[in-house]
Order: C-alpha cells, then structure tokens, then sequence
DNA sequence: CCTTACATGTAACAAGTTACATGATTAG
DNA sequence: CTAATCATGTAACTTGTTACATGTAAGG
C-alpha cells in the first residue's frame, strides 16, 4: 500500500510518467522511498485500471509515447484515507545486527571489511542528504509553510544516519 | 537471503522448530528480525530441501510431532558464505516521510493522532529494548565475548530510537 | 467457559527483485 | 565507438502478508 500512497502524493503535486516517477525516487525522493521500474509501471498501471489516475498518452516522434499519469478524484480520496490512519509498527529487519549474533566466529579481516563497508555506505547516505538539502532546501529560514515538513524529514534522516557513524566509530575503536 | 541466514545463525546456536524460533523472534531477536509463521515454516522446508537443515521429527502425545531442526556442514558453509560478503545498502521505504510532503493538506487534529501514535511506538519499542537488556545483558561488565557484539546492536537500537523520539518531541513543540 | 500456549500447515495474494527486450538520441 | 538518457514493457522468481484450518491441554 505504502507506493500506491507515495506515487499519489508525488502525481498530486505534479503529474507525470513512469519514468519521470523514477527519477524523483532517485533526487529529491531518494531519502522518502526506491523502488524499480518494473514495480513503478506495473503499480501505475494498477492504479489506472482501479480509478485513482487517468492516463494520457503523448505521442512522440522517434520515442515511445508518454504516458502522463495525473490524479483522479478517486486517487485523491483514497490518498486522504491513507493519510487519515496512523502508520503501523514498521517491521523489524536488520541483517547487520544478525551477522553480530555471531560476530566473534568471523575472521578478523571480514569483520573490518563488513565496518568499512559500512561506513562508505553511510557516508554516502550523508552525501545525498547533502545534495537534497542544497537543491531544496539552502535556506532554512526561508522555508514555506509546505517545504518545512519535508526539510524535518530531510534533518531526521541526518541525524540518524550520525548516530550510525558514531556508533560504527565506537565499535570500530573497541575492535582495535 | 536474509530470513535464510537469520534462521541458519539461530539454529546454529541451538536446534529448535519452527515454533521456536517464531518465538525467539518475539524475544530475544525482537529487535533484529520478524517473520509470520507462515514464512517461517515454508522458509525451514525449503532449506531442509536444499540440504541446509536436517529434521528430526519427535513424535508427541496428544499433540503434533515436533520437527527439530539443526544446521548442517552445507548450512554451516551457506552462513559462512553470507556472513563475509559485506552487507549492500538497504531499501529506502519511510511512509512516515512520504505523508509529511503533504503535511499541510492533512487536518490538524489527524496530524496530532499521527504523531502520538508514532511516539506510543517508539516508547513500547525501548520498552522491548529493556526488557531484552534485563534478560540477557543485565550486567554489562560482566559481558561475554559471545554477548559484547549483540549487546552493541541492542545498544544502536535504543539510540536510534532515541535519536527518533528526540525530533519527535521537536516537532511537536513546534506544532503548538 | 474462554483464552493462551503448543505445534503444524495450505492457499491466495501483495510487494519487490532480476533478467531479458527494444530502439532512437546525445555527449564524450 | 561507447555509454548514458529517454521511455516502455514482459516474465519468472523471491519475499512477505492475510485468511483459513486443526486439535489438545492448562490456567483463570
């Protein structure tokens, strides 16, 4: 349920194809929600044979045709529903804890390799945090009323993936 | 991949049935990994059949046989195999960050439901979190090595989820 | 009497991944 | 010449959820 509810907030604000979907996923989305292709075209699809999106096919030259997909009435209502219910308890799943069930049967190196492994990838997290932050949000003071939900949304992203660095720090200073 | 490997490490520990890791994931994995019963179940036959698990079917009285299940040297080979590959980064999917792009369209009072359950949530979580920490790791100098890296997981578990309740309480001040 | 614990499963569905497939245009 | 961008899809598979199904024993 939780893409249906992200593809009708991102084709309520603005509509658009499959493919122009995708790429808000992967830049001003990328710290919201992922999800492949395949999974947007056939959930779009989806979508517009129950009532929530019209389709509009734009017909290019040399390319294949567009396929705008913009918010019905229907979508809209079912959007405010999903809006309306408090989120459940997300489901608990994470692979590193389980690798320290058992942490000291490794050799040593892979357990180095594992951290680091890690740290890149925070950092990297960090990064395009960074660059949505300067795309959408250099000026804190001048946020709009609609751009301050989503810069708190950008700031606990951060803040999260710091108490990961610093906690991958205090682990990695012990393990030496 | 990951229920697969979340199974071979707690059998591994110590044989058990399908009932008993379903319970060990309400206890003490609680805060690494969940799974249905369902998924449990199917998962450990599907691992039998690939030779990873041995099953020993105990019958009982007056209630269904037990099937226990152990690792073998193929499991064994499987986990090992997992464990040095370094995690890949995991999927972007915060449904909480997708409502709060449209923060403003929502009615206030549906805001505050919102943001009070989730806080209900991240409390009954460190709740788990203590009553984990009383049971397994109630003295923390008197640390296992076996117990110090599970112990560091539980640990980022309640700092995150401190790290949480923290921009929480920021954005309900805010909210007034 | 009712609920919880014990102990297993089938079936259908929803969600997400991976591989394969097409074909023009533009930038390096 | 090669890679990236634009733009769509099919098919097969894995993973996770929900509903249905069975039956005993113990505790309140």
């Amino acid at each position: 349920m939780s893409l249906r509810a992200v593809l009708l907030i991102t084709l309520q604000r603005e509509p658009g194809t499959g493919y122009d979907v995708l790429q808000r996923f992967k830049t001003g989305l990328a710290h919201v929600w992922q999800a492949s292709h395949q999974q947007i075209y056939r959930e779009l699809d989806k979508m517009r044979g129950a009532g929530l999106l019209d389709c509009e096919t734009v017909p290019q030259a040399e390319r294949p045709d567009r396929k705008v997909y913009s918010i019905t009435p229907a979508g809209r209502a079912e959007l405010d529903a999903w809006l309306a219910a408090p989120l459940g308890p997300s489901a608990v799943r994470q692979p590193l804890f389980a690798k320290f069930f058992i942490w000291e049967d490794w050799p040593a190196e892979a357990r180095q390799r594992e951290l680091a492994s890690l740290r890149e990838q925070l950092n990297a997290r960090l990064q395009a945090y960074a660059a949505i932050e300067k795309e959408w949000f250099s000026d804190p003071q001048a946020l709009t009323a609609a751009q301050r939900a989503p810069w708190h949304t950008l700031r606990l992203g951060q803040q999260l993936t710091e108490t990961w660095l610093t906690w991958l720090e205090e682990i990695q200073a012990e393990g030496e």
